[in-house]
DNA sequence: ATTGGAATGTCAACAAGGCTGACATAAACT
DNA sequence: AGTTTATGTCAGCCTTGTTGACATTCCAAT
C-alpha cells in the first residue's frame, strides 16, 4: 500500500506527492487541530453548564439573526429533537428569543438576547484568538491554502451553505 | 465589532487582514470541513456497529503498532474508562490484540489483527480519498498552507505528539 | 523483602447529545 | 376541505464522554 519509491524525504514544498503517508498526516492534523479548535470554547461552556451543541446554535444564530429553526437544522445537520432540546434551554435561560414569523406564522425566527450576545462574544473571542494566532504564525499564503483545502473537503451541499454565509458576511 | 473599512471585497490573496470576519470564516470552514472529514468513515462504521471512538483507536494503533494503553490515552485525550470500553469491544470482536509487555509486564501493547487491519484499511481508504481529492483540488501550495495553519492551531503538547508521529512515519 | 506507586482493568452511575418513532398543533398551500 | 409544512414535544435508546471506587499486577526503591 504505502511502500516503494520512498526514495528521498520530500525536500522543500515543491514536491507534494499525495502519498498515503502525506494523506495520513493531513488526517491526523485535522484530528489534532480540531481538538485545539474546540478546546477554548469548551472550557468556557463548562462554566455555564453548556456544551458544544449550545455553542453551535449560538454561533449560527449570531451569524444569521432571525434564521428559522429549519434553516438551522440544515446547517447543523442534527435532528429537530436534538436541536430543540438545546434551543429550549437557551430560550429558558434567556439567551435566545424565538419570534413567530410575520409573513409565515408557522416559522420561528431566532435571535440572541443581550445575554446571548455576551456569551457568544466570549466564546467567539476565545476561538478567534486561537484562529488569529494560528493565522499569524502560518502567514497569509498559508491562510488562503488552509481555506482552499477546507472548502474542498466539505460536502457539496454544506460548501454552498458555507459560501453563501461567507458572501453575505461582508 | 466587524464594521467599517470594508471598502473592497478582498481581491486576490495579498490582502489577508485578520479581521473578525476573516476569522469567523476560518471558524466556520473548520466546522463544515470537519463534518466532511468524518462523514465517509462514519457511514462505514455504522455498518459494523462502531463509532468514531473505535475509528480513532484503530487509526492510532495502526499508526503505532505495539503502542500502550497509556500512550493511546495521551493521544486520544479521553479517560481510561472510556477508551477501555472501546478497546474491549474491539478485542472481543477480534480486531485488536493486547499483548502483555515483555520488559514491563504491566503494560499492554496493542496490535491490529488481520480483521482489524482490514477494517482500518477500509476506513482510512475512504478518509484518504476525500483528503486526496481536496488536496488535488486545492493544489500543492494550498496543502502546505493547510498543514501550517492546522499545526499552529494545535495545543502545544498535541503538536509535539503530532510532529513525532509525522517524523517517524517516513 | 517489603512497600509505594505506576499501569491497567473493571464496576457503577451519570450526563450530554446524537438518534428514531409517534403524535400534536397551527398555518399555509392547493 | 384536505394536504403539506414548520415546529414542538414525549418517550426511549445508543454512543461516548465523565467521576469515583476498587482490585490486580508488578517495577523500583528503600
Amino acid at each position: 500500500m504505502e511502500s516503494a519509491l520512498s526514495s528521498h524525504p520530500d525536500s522543500g514544498q515543491a514536491l507534494l506527492y499525495l502519498t498515503d503517508e502525506q494523506l495520513r498526516q493531513g488526517i491526523e492534523a485535522m484530528f489534532f487541530a480540531y481538538r485545539g479548535f474546540t478546546a477554548d470554547p469548551d472550557r468556557i461552556l463548562e462554566l455555564f453548564g453548556y456544551g458544544r451543541a449550545h455553542h453551535r446554535a449560538l454561533h449560527f444564530i449570531k451569524a444569521s439573526p432571525g434564521t428559522t429553526v429549519n434553516n438551522l437544522l440544515d446547517i447543523l445537520g442534527v435532528t429537530k429533537q436534538s436541536l430543540n432540546r438545546v434551543l429550549r434551554t437557551l430560550i429558558e435561560d434567556g439567551l435566545v428569543e424565538s419570534h413567530v414569523g410575520q409573513k409565515d406564522r408557522r416559522k420561528r425566527h431566532l435571535f440572541l438576547t443581550d445575554d446571548g450576545k455576551k456569551l457568544e462574544q466570549k466564546l467567539s473571542d476565545a476561538q478567534r484568538q486561537r484562529m488569529r494566532s494560528a493565522f499569524r504564525a502560518a502567514g497569509p499564503d498559508a491562510v488562503s491554502g488552509f481555506r482552499k483545502v477546507l472548502e474542498a473537503m466539505m460536502d457539496p451541499k454544506l460548501r454552498s451553505t458555507y459560501m453563501n454565509m461567507r458572501d453575505i458576511g461582508r
